[in-house]
RNA sequence: GCCCGGGUGGCGAAAUCGGCAGACGCAAGGGACUUAAAAUCCCUUUUUCCGUAAGGAGAGUGUGGGUUCAAGUCCCACCCCGGGCACCA
């Protein structure tokens, strides 16, 4: 057959009409046979348009999802929409357009381009979270959390991003800014807000990293969870307020320093604080609060007023001054510090400032204690002038003076965590509304569960203006008490987008199920999810609100699975020249374009060989251009050799089919272990130059092995193209459901082995011999080496390395 | 400051278990085909030195040490880049 030209655009879009032609192509169903594998890429939030950067994070999942198929497993691949958020609502403001809408057609537009990239998905079980059938169980899961005391409502200082006009939870602030705002300070504002006690979960979260998760997720998204959560043991201890006989409550994870604290320091807000300070002390304390709602805490001098007060200290009944300091945290331990100066840098630059004293208690293990020191001494050491406790380390000090504060009850072991409860009030329109009713006679009353969904009002006006647009809906806000019947008023906050993408995935199972979020017997099929892949920017927050979430539903008793996911992907950046694409930089590369410049298969291709999939990886289109023509020469090749009639070379016959033989392990290994594609398509792309120099010399019989192998191998990168050939080669029924091609350790065996001769490690000759030769046949040959024999000459032999079929070493003098 | 990654040609990278450094691709240069261009195909391409040449010798994976017959790979110290956490007591 004469070869074809690859033409690209005509062969994508004929199977693009083919596949949409096929309903249920990829349909995953519950009762197979065969083992399940649940592979998962992060729900896109629908901005408009897929980028290059969508397109490599599902061309590794399609990939995966494909090679999973034609190993045989019943493979569930699904795709959904993460459809509420700000962009949605500040268009429709600019627009004039409803939410709803401009989502909708956003989804109907990126959806077309999915199809133009030929991802494997079970469109059946599609998941849209803007859509009453998905946020109602948002709205069930806040009843139960509520039921279960993990959803409480308080009033607190919270995130306020004056940009986004609502309230963001912690994991939401990055370096004091808003997580979509990146240069908008966030400030902070006391409101009543709902939480959820992601905290009840801190130890567990914290021990599943080290357990299930360890070796199973990238070490860095681990480091970062950890990092995040912030475990710290400690010791509480009651300080006495002299006169009141109050106690002040302190952490510490430095007890042994105790005998050296020479003053108490409170948080500016803290309770005790407003009780001791007279007016002008009070005024001090809100200078010092509002200074950090302007700046970080950590760009601020030291401050501190002396409260008046005195507590004792109850190891040594020393009498200390009480401080109010603006460096101590009132969501922190327990908002209120014991000083000592001695030991702890912050410390000793606060008591230097306000000339308190600095007694050292602590020596270093080989030295003497200081005396007037002029920096602190923070390192671990021995306790002096610690009663008892004087001469032990620092670490049995720790033990035996919190287990002394346990017996004498002024305190105890202590575990403070830096995680902080997920506040989940919005105050926008285009979320889930929390479905509460606020009545003047039974206070917060839950929505009762057959009255969901409570549904976003279509006639709120959206302004954009900080306040929730839901309360501007009268027949929204306008309600009866389910309680008492009396006139209430409905929740205007809606629900932080991050509920709805925290268990979209178990929805996917059952996507359709409308009694129940799901049913637990299709979760106890699927889960946990065989293998999830995204974007490291999500190591903080989606993917902790989902193990938080699974841990809840667990204990709801819906599911079994402690954690979501048994593998985690993390795929690097697309970055275009060096630099983050991004829509203010104008150097977003869309798909469309991609498609109709190069190929869905091309850009596929493309950005699987550019780098292995973790590292970030630059758009080139030089680098595009070269997949092109490897994929094209592929092309040219198997559509030239279809029903060749040709006798061949057995050698070349050989040599092709070790070739064959030795991709196909590559690949299979890349796929098995370390998702490495770069080195995949390496292969693929040496064994075509290898095929192209012996093409004359191919038998037919060869060939008829080569070819379908080959088209094979390219299926899970180039599902076009292969499907093309796979026809062309006279085979019928879709690539992806023919089985994974074996490599055969025989035929990919080198003939005989290349065994390098070195000289003192030196390179100096290479001997080809058969397999398995001896000890002594390689040294007598490499020692018979004329090369050798010229390097060794006139030195004295002092051992001789033999690594079999690989290498000899001989060592003179 | 603490904790994770990482540093290899002009560029993206490969070397999977301590055994030939630079596979594969890009870019560049040269050539074939063509009236010409595109496309395609072939060759060269880490570097220094010796040689007219064939060829040969040396250096080289951020820096400095170490282990080893043998180190990009293991150990120690340091430098630089990226990321996370941080007045968190």
């Amino acid at each position: 057959m004469p070869e074809r030209v690859y033409e690209h655009q005509e062969i994508e879009a004929r199977w693009q009409l083919r596949w949409d032609a096929t309903p249920g192509l990829y349909k995953a169903d519950e009762d197979s046979s065969r083992p399940k594998y649940y592979v998962l890429e992060m729900l896109p939030y629908p901005s408009g348009s897929l980028h290059i950067g969508h397109i490599r994070n599902y061309a590794i999942g399609d990939a995966l999802a494909r090679y999973k198929w034609m190993q045989g497993y019943n493979v569930l691949h699904p795709m959904g929409w993460d459809a509420f958020g700000l962009p949605a609502e500040n268009a429709a403001i600019k627009n004039n357009r409803h939410p709803y809408e401009w989502t909708h057609a956003n989804i109907a537009e990126m959806k077309r381009q999915h199809r133009r990239m030929g991802f494997s998905y079970d469109w059946d079980r599609e998941v849209t979270t803007c859509e009453p059938e998905y946020y109602r169980w948002n709205q069930w899961f806040f009843l139960k959390m509520m039921e279960r005391g993990l959803a409480y409502r308080k009033l607190a200082n919270v995130n306020w991003c004056p940009e986004c006009a609502t309230v963001l939870a912690n994991e939401q602030v990055i370096d004091g800014c808003c997580w979509r705002h990146e240069t908008t300070r966030v400030e902070q504002k006391a409101l009543s807000q709902w939480f959820w006690k992601t905290t009840a979960y801190a130890d567990e979260l914290l021990r599943d990293i080290d357990g299930i998760l360890e070796g199973s997720w990238p070490d860095r998204v681990l480091t970062m969870q950890r990092n995040w959560i912030g475990r710290s043991e400690g010791t509480e201890v009651d300080f006495t307020l002299e006169g009141t006989g109050e106690k002040i409550r302190v952490f510490t994870t430095r007890v042994d320093t105790i005998y050296g604290a020479t003053c108490v320091i409170l948080a500016p807000e803290h309770p005790l604080a407003q009780q001791l300070l007279d007016d002008a002390g009070r005024a001090r304390a809100k200078e010092m609060i509002d200074a950090r709602k302007l700046k970080d805490v950590s760009d601020v001098l030291k401050d501190g007023h002396f409260t008046g007060g005195y507590a004792i200290n109850p190891y040594n009944n020393e009498r200390v001054p009480v401080w109010i300091g603006n460096f101590v945290l009132m969501d922190y331990g327990t908002g209120a510090i014991m000083a000592v100066p001695a030991h702890d840098e912050r410390d000793f630059e606060f008591c230097t400032t306000y000339k308190i004293p600095i007694i050292p208690v602590i020596r270093p293990v080989d030295g003497e204690l200081a005396v007037n020191p002029k920096a602190p001494f923070t390192d671990y050491g021995i306790a002096e002038i610690a009663g008892e406790f004087s001469g032990m380390t620092s670490a049995d000090a720790r033990r035996a003076m919190s287990a002394h504060a346990e017996k004498h009850g002024f305190g105890n072991l202590s575990i403070t965590y830096r995680l902080k409860d997920w506040g989940i009030s919005r105050q926008r329109y285009w979320g889930t509304p929390i479905p509460v009713i606020h009545c003047a006679d039974c206070g917060v009353v839950p929505v009762p569960g057959d009255q969901l969904p409570v549904l976003l009002p279509t006639d709120a006006k959206i302004t954009g203006q900080g306040k929730s647009p839901l309360a501007e809906a009268e027949s929204f806000v306008n309600v009866n008490c389910p309680k008492c019947g009396k006139p209430a008023r409905r929740e205007t906050d809606t629900m932080d987008t991050f509920v709805d993408s925290s268990w979209y995935f178990y929805r996917y199972c059952d996507a359709r199920n409308s009694n129940a979020p799901f049913d637990s017997k299709k979760i106890a099929y699927w889960f946990p999810i065989d293998q999830y892949i995204g974007g490291v920017e999500h190591a903080i927050l989606h993917l902790i609100y989902s193990r938080f979430f699974t841990k809840v539903m667990r204990d709801l008793g819906l599911i079994t699975n402690d954690e979501p996911a048994a593998r985690l992907f993390t795929q690097g950046m697309v970055i275009r020249d060096g630099a983050k694409m991004s829509k203010n930089k104008g150097n977003v590369i869309s798909a469309d374009e991609t498609i109709t410049n190069y190929g869905a298969d091309t850009a596929r291709v493309f950005e699987l060989f550019a780098a292995p999939p973790e590292k970030d990886m630059d758009w080139t289109d030089a680098g595009a251009d070269g997949a092109y023509r490897f994929l094209s020469r592929v092309f040219r090749f198997v559509t030239r050799n279809v029903d060749r009639e040709s006798e061949g070379h057995p050698a070349s016959d050989r040599k092709a089919l070790r070739k064959l033989h030795q991709a196909i392990h590559r690949v299979t290994d890349d796929f098995d272990s370390r998702w490495h594609f770069n080195t995949s398509i390496a292969g693929l792309m040496e064994l075509l130059n290898l095929l192209c120099d012996e093409e004359p010399n191919l038998s037919k019989a060869a060939l008829d092995q080569i070819l379908p192998a080959f088209v094979l191998l390219l299926g899970p990168f180039a599902p076009f193209a292969a499907e093309e050939m796979w026809e062309a080669i006279g085979r019928t029924g879709p690539v992806f459901k023919q089985p994974w091609p074996k490599y055969d350790p025989e035929v990919e065996k080198e003939d005989a082995a290349e065994v390098i001769l070195q000289v003192n490690g030196k390179l100096r000759g290479r001997l080809i011999v058969p397999f398995g030769a001896d000890h002594a046949t390689l040294e007598k040959a490499a020692l018979a080496d004329p090369k050798v024999q010229s390097f060794i000459e006139g030195k004295q032999i002092v051992k001789v390395v033999v690594v079999p079929d690989k290498l000899v070493n001989v060592v003179v003098r």
